[in-house]
Parts: structure tokens; C-alpha cells; sequence
DNA sequence: GCAAAAATATGATATAAATCATATTTTATC
DNA sequence: GATAAAATATGATTTATATCATATTTTTGC
């Protein structure tokens, strides 16, 4: 946090602006300070795969950090949003001031990097009702529910699907027998997960 | 290289037996000084996927270095194997000495998290045919190929179809096309590429 | 506030790939 | 070296999900 107080150079963007694009050169992360933001991967010319939400205090860019300076994903902001931009020497540096954090930072790396094959399992093994039940599952998880019991993000049921790894139209009739099971409350854009034990026997 | 010189604990195993197994607690990583070792993860009783196979100066463990000190996967000895176990502590106390090697590390970590993702695509689009495509051209990418343009790797079908994220059935029937089409030369479970142009066009 | 674009909704059809079934061959084990 | 177990091989059947088609509603930009 020092670091990043220090390193203050803030961005704005608006909803729908690309905030770094896939195949062009990592210069540096992004510290989100406000806002959501959807992080993603085409696949030729119109397929994409949603890879991660980002949200408040989330770090994005850290995908780029390999030994190829280059984004593996591009970075959209899914409503106003604020980040501060590190640049990678400023980075390195703080990183290798601090071996505490350079531990830290690899133990989420791990994290992530099990987190990415656990998905590779479950598209694997899977069908696509369960696979939308863990997006509902890790929705809720990472972003919390409102007052009236819906998860706070709002995300159109086609970056839904990307993230599912499914096509829209298939979503949408997973989610359509989740909400006649009494599973989901679904209105307009905002989803409310209403018995979480079903949704997770659904992954097992 | 030092630190594994220092640390040396040499650990023999044998054909099948586990190095490390999921769920049980990390105390360290690996290094592996011989042979070949798979490392698999386990999807209810019977089915799995295979997330990667090491070979010689490859670690094995890492992905168990998330905060949760518990191996996400398993690692099976694929034939005779020697590897040097290096325990947590001094593994950190070597990190922390070493910025230069935590930030490497950090690298290797990004790229692994890319691969992984660049999987999650892959399974999400190509179909059955490509993803074995793309198995053989990373294996063949990892592993090399002996004198005669066999892949430097022993695998059963079965763990070939774990990989590619498909039954054994399929895995056969997709690499029969291939073999047909000239594409791959099969002799029992050696397997040659003969036009690696047309697996790379099957993947894209 | 209106036109255009994007998102939602849903039925019909096609198809890739899993599952099931079974025979044969290879490999491992006592 | 015999017997059991694992791996290979392949056909038939089922099923989940993508694709296509089209109408309606909502959102966005000027």
C-alpha cells in the first residue's frame, strides 16, 4: 500500500473502455481503487472466454508479469472506474525491497493458479448447469449480496456465459430451470442465489 | 541450483508410486534430478485430469505453495525417478535471501497461470481433435523427439485423454483420424509427429 | 427523445462426444 | 511362466449442448 500511495498516478475509465489490451506489451499492474472490471480472452475472431470480475482493491495486469512482456488478456471496465497504474520498475523494485511481499505476491500466484485449474476440471468433468452454478457460487463469494439478497454485480447473462464457458442461449436455459427450481431469483440483471447448498451439491 | 546442492535429501520412487498426494499437507517442493512425472488431480472416485507432466530439472509441489498449505494435486512417478525434496523453510529463507530468484519465480508462476488459462479456452473452444493436437505439440514441445522422430515420452492413452480433457475413447478415435491423415505416426505407445503444420492449424 | 445497437427470450435442429458393451492384446505380479 | 489386471481397440446408442432462426425488450449514443 505504501508502494502504492507513493506511485499515484490514478486512471480514469467509463464503462465499456479497455483498460489494457490482449497482445500488447505489459508496461506495469493496475491497482483497482474503484469499480469493477471484467478481464478476458479472445478466441478468434468473435468467441471470448471471461477469465476473472476484478473488484475494489483487486490488482489487475498480474497476468502479464511472465517472462513475455506481453498481455494474455485484455482488460474491460465493466462501469466507472478508478485504478493507479505501477509501472514494472517501480514494481520490481518495491518487490525486491520486500521479501515479505515478493512471498506473499507468489503465495497468490499459487492461489491463482490453482483457482485456473480447479476450472479446468470442472469443464472438464462438469456440465454446463453446474458450471453455472459455481459462477453463482464464486459471484456471490467474491462480491457479497445487497440488502434484498442479490449479488452486487451486475453483468449481462452473455459475459455470464463467457465466464461459464458456454454459449448464451445455454445459460440462459440453465439459469431459467435454476429460477423454476427456486434455486435463483433472477430480476432483470440482478441474481439472487436463495438455496446456496443446492447450487454447491450441484458441484459436488 | 545452490540451495538444491545444500539441501540434497535424494528420494527414489519407483513405476506408479505417488510423490505427493491431493489434500495432504505441503511441506515443501521438489526437484526433479530423473525420469518423468505426471501431475494429476482428482474429479469425484473414478475420474481425473492430468495437469502436467515434468520431466528432468523440473520443480514438482509448487502449486501446493498457495496460502492453504495443501496440495491441489497429486504426482505419480511416470518410471524410475530421483528427486530432491527441499522443505518450506528453507525454500522461503532462500526466497527471501534472493530477490532476483523470488522475482524468476514470481515469472515462472505468471507463465504458468497463463498456460493454464490459455487451457481454459481451449477447452471452452476447439473441439475433441484440436485439443489432441495440442496435447501432441506441447509434448513434443516439452519432451523432444529421439533419433527415429518418436516424442521422448511414454504415455498410456488413457493419461494422453486425461490430458486433452476427453474419454479414452474418444483420445483413440481422434488420434486414429490423425494417424490416417498421416499426421502422426502411431507404434504401440510411441508416437511420432509428421506434420506438425497441420496439428498447429488445428489449434489455430 | 429517438434511432440503432445490444441484450433477452425461446423454439427447432444438428452434431460432437460421452456412455455402454465387448473382444483382444499387452503388461504386471506372485 | 501362469494368471490377473490393465490397456487397447472398435461398434452401437444416447445425450448434452451448440447452432440456427427469429421476435421482443432494453440500453446506449447523438
Amino acid at each position: 500500500m505504501p508502494a502504492v500511495e507513493a506511485n499515484k498516478q490514478n486512471l480514469d475509465f467509463k464503462k465499456g473502455q479497455n483498460i489494457f489490451e490482449e497482445g500488447s506489451t505489459v508496461k506495469g499492474i493496475y491497482f483497482l481503487f474503484k469499480g469493477k472490471v471484467k478481464v478476458h480472452k479472445r478466441w478468434g475472431q468473435e468467441k471470448q472466454v471471461i477469465l476473472h470480475f476484478a473488484k475494489e482493491e483487486d490488482i489487475v495486469g498480474y497476468r502479464g508479469l511472465g517472462s513475455q512482456k506481453v498481455y494474455p488478456v485484455s482488460a474491460t471496465a465493466l462501469g466507472d472506474v478508478i485504478l493507479c497504474f505501477i509501472d514494472i520498475p517501480f514494481f520490481e523494485t518495491t518487490l525486491k525491497a520486500n521479501p515479505q511481499l515478493a512471498y506473499t505476491l507468489m503465495q497468490f500466484y499459487a492461489n491463482e493458479l490453482q483457482n485456473a485449474e480447479r476450472r479446468i476440471g470442472n469443464l472438464v468433468h462438469l456440465d454446463v448447469k453446474s458450471r453455472v452454478a459455481e459462477t453463482l457460487l464464486m459471484l456471490k463469494r467474491d462480491f457479497g449480496e445487497n440488502g434484498e439478497g442479490y449479488i452486487n454485480i451486475t453483468l449481462t447473462k452473455q459475459d455470464l456465459a463467457s465466464y461459464a464457458g458456454t454459449t448464451y442461449e445455454t445459460f440462459f436455459r440453465m439459469i431459467t430451470e435454476l429460477e423454476k427450481e427456486k434455486i435463483v431469483r433472477l430480476t432483470g440483471k440482478d441474481i439472487a442465489v436463495l438455496k446456496e447448498k443446492k447450487l454447491e451439491k450441484l458441484v459436488e
